[in-house]
DNA sequence: TTGAAAGCGCTAACAA
DNA sequence: TTGTTAGCGCTTTCAA
C-alpha cells in the first residue's frame, strides 16, 4: 500500500505556483468563485481536478474553529429506531457539504457527556437522539455548544420530538371500543423521553375511558425483557398490551406465543416505531411517524444555529399516526 | 443560546499565558507527560480542568496532516448487519482516542468511490464496508489512502473477511442428510462480495452431494424481494432455501407461510448473519460469526497502517458458524 | 478582479 | 525538564 507522502498531497499554494497566481485566488476560486473572473475560476477548476486536489478540511476548519461536520450522539447504535435517522441526517448535511460524526454512548448518560463535550467544539453542532442524561446537565452543555435534540422535551434547548401521544390515545380508543378493559403498557428504556410521554399517554387515555392500565417497567427495553414480562402478564387477566417499541411488541408477541396465548384472538398487541411491523406473524399494529422529515429538520435547525450565538429554540413535532395491522382484535368474554 | 465566541474559548497560549509557562510545556502535558515534572503536569492539567479546556483537534490534525479519526463508508446503515460492526469499531476507535466519521453510499458505487476520496485525506484511514465498488477502483483508491475492507477480498489490500463457505457447507449437508435433493439459494446484492462467495459455497456443496440447486439472483437482496420470490419458488419443487442473510430468510418464510407453505414442515429455510434468527417463528437455522471481533480486527489493522506507508497488505478471516435453529427439517415425500 | 500577509491552535525540531 | 521557533493549509482582511 502507497500513500502519498505529506507533501505530495497538492495543496492551494501548489496549485497557485503551478498556475503563477496567489494562494488567496486559488482559495476564492472555490468558496467565493463570483468574486472572480470566469476564466480564472475555470482554470483553478480544472488545474484541480487534474491534479487531484481536495481541500484539507482541517485547515479550513481551523481557521472557522470548527470542522466542516457536525455530530450524532445516541444511546445504541444497534437499536433499529436509529439508522433511519443516521442515514437521514448524514444524507441532509451531505448536500451541505458537512460530514457527520457518529458516537454511541452504550446507554450511559455519562459517557454520553463526555462524548458531547468532546465532540461538541470540533463540529458545528450535535443532533442528540434520545438523550440519556440529566435535563440540567443537558442545559449546561447546551450554553456552550449547539444541540439540537431528538426526542428530547426540554425548555430553551432546540428540539424535534415525535409525538405518539394522539396515536396512543387513539389505540386506546379502538381497544376500549374493542371490550378491553383491561390494558398493559411495557415500558422501555427509564430514562427515555420518549418512554415517559408514550407511559403517560396510555394512561391518561385509560383513564378517560376508565379502563384498568398497568404499567411494566423494564431497565432497558429489550426484546428479551418484554419476553420474559410475558409471564407476569398472562396472570393478570390484562386482554391488551401496549409496547414501548415494535421490537418489544415483537418479544411480547413471541413471550406469549410461546406460552400458548395466542394474538390478536386472546390477547392484543400494539407496537411504537414500525421498525418491523409488516414482518412479524400476525402484522403488528404498530404507530409511525415520518422519520425522515424529522431527521432533515433537525439537521436544518442545527444547520441554522450555526455559528450564530443566541438563537431562540426551536420545537418541531412530527405526529405519529396509527397503523392498523393484524395484532389487534376484540376482548375475549373468557379470562383467562 | 449562547456559545463562547471564537475568542472565549481556552487554547494552550492562553493557559501558558496564565500559568506563566510556554504553550509547549502545555501541549506536553497532554500529549508526552513523560517528559515533564509530574508537577508540571498536574498544574497545567487542574488548570485545564478549571476552564475547561478541550484539545482542538483541528489544529493537531493540521500538524500530521490528518484529522484524529477513522471514516466508515458503508452501502446502507439500516441493514441490520452493519450497526453491530459500527459500534464495535466505534467502541475500538474510542479506546484509542479517535472519532468515527460514517458515510452512507446508498447502496451507490459512485457515491461511495467519491466519499473515500473526499473523506479519505482527512482521516488515518477508511473502513470499507461491503463495498460495491468494482475491484480496480478501490485498488486505485488504495493506493492513496488507507483503506481496509471488511467483506471483501481483492488481492494487495487489507481485509477482514467473514467467511460463511464452512458453515453453508455444513447446512447443505445437513440438508441432503434430511432427505433434500433439490435446494435454492436467494442471492443479494449484485455488487456484494459476501453474496458472490455464499452464493458458490452453495452451488459447490451441492455438487458435491449431487443435489439440484437453483439460483434465483436480486437486485437489492431485500426482504420485499424474498417475499416475492417465493411465488416462484413453490412452483420448482425445492424443499430447501438457503438464502443471502436473515432479512431476506424472514422474507421467505412469510412469503411461504402466505402461501401456506410451512417451514419446516413443507420447506427448510437456513438464513444467515444471525440479524434476528431467536426473534421468527420458527426461530431460524441461520449463521453467525464474531461481529465485535471482525470490526476489533479491522479497526486495528487500520490503525496500524497509519501513518505508514507501503504497508504489507492483511488478510484476516473470522469463520463463521451454522447456529440450528428450527426452520430446518426433513424433506416431506409429497411433492408439492 | 487579484495579491500580500497575518493568523487560526497546535506540534515538533532544536536549543538551552 | 522547559523554552523558542517555525510551520501545517487555509481564509480573510487590507491594499492594489
Amino acid at each position: 500500500m502507497r500513500r502519498p507522502d505529506p507533501s505530495g498531497r497538492p495543496t492551494i499554494v501548489k496549485i497557485a505556483a503551478a498556475l503563477d497566481i496567489s494562494p488567496s485566488t486559488v482559495s476564492r476560486a472555490f468558496t467565493r468563485p463570483e468574486l472572480l473572473h470566469p476564466d480564472t475560476v475555470a482554470a483553478v477548476k480544472a488545474h484541480a481536478l487534474e491534479v487531484g486536489y481536495v481541500p484539507n478540511q482541517l485547515a479550513r476548519g481551523l481557521v472557522s474553529g470548527r470542522a466542516n461536520a457536525i455530530g450524532i450522539v445516541l444511546p445504541d447504535i444497534a437499536n433499529p429506531f436509529f439508522p433511519p435517522l443516521i442515514r437521514s441526517i448524514q444524507h441532509t448535511a451531505h448536500e451541505s457539504g458537512l460530514s457527520v460524526f457518529i458516537a454511541d454512548s452504550a446507554d450511559d448518560a455519562g459517557r454520553e457527556q463526555e462524548l458531547i463535550h468532546d465532540l461538541g467544539p470540533q463540529v458545528h453542532g450535535i443532533i442528540n437522539i434520545s438523550s440519556r442524561m440529566a435535563s440540567r446537565d443537558l442545559q449546561r452543555l447546551a450554553e456552550s455548544h449547539n444541540i439540537v435534540l431528538i426526542n428530547r422535551d426540554i425548555a430553551d434547548m432546540s428540539r424535534v420530538l415525535v409525538d405518539t401521544a394522539p396515536a396512543i390515545a387513539q389505540a386506546v380508543e379502538q381497544l376500549t371500543a374493542l371490550g378491553h378493559h383491561h390494558l398493559a403498557y411495557v415500558g422501555g428504556p427509564k430514562a427515555s423521553w420518549s418512554n415517559a410521554s408514550r407511559s403517560k399517554a396510555v394512561i391518561d387515555a385509560g383513564r378517560r375511558h376508565g379502563v384498568i392500565v398497568d404499567t411494566y417497567d423494564t431497565r432497558l427495553g429489550s426484546y428479551d425483557e418484554a419476553w420474559e414480562a410475558t409471564h407476569a402478564l398472562v396472570a393478570t387477566g390484562a386482554t391488551a398490551a401496549i409496547a414501548f417499541d415494535d421490537v418489544m411488541a415483537h418479544g411480547l408477541l413471541n413471550g406469549f406465543a410461546a406460552r400458548g396465548v395466542r394474538t390478536p384472538e386472546d390477547i392484543s398487541i400494539v407496537g411504537c416505531d414500525d421498525t418491523l411491523a409488516t414482518k412479524t406473524q400476525p402484522e403488528l399494529t404498530t404507530i409511525a411517524a415520518n422519520l425522515d422529515e424529522t431527521a432533515r429538520t433537525a439537521t436544518n435547525i442545527l444547520l441554522a444555529h450555526r455559528g450564530r450565538s443566541r438563537v431562540a429554540a426551536t420545537r418541531g413535532v412530527q405526529t405519529a399516526q396509527l397503523l392498523p395491522g393484524g395484532s389487534v382484535g376484540p376482548a375475549t368474554a373468557v379470562a383467562r
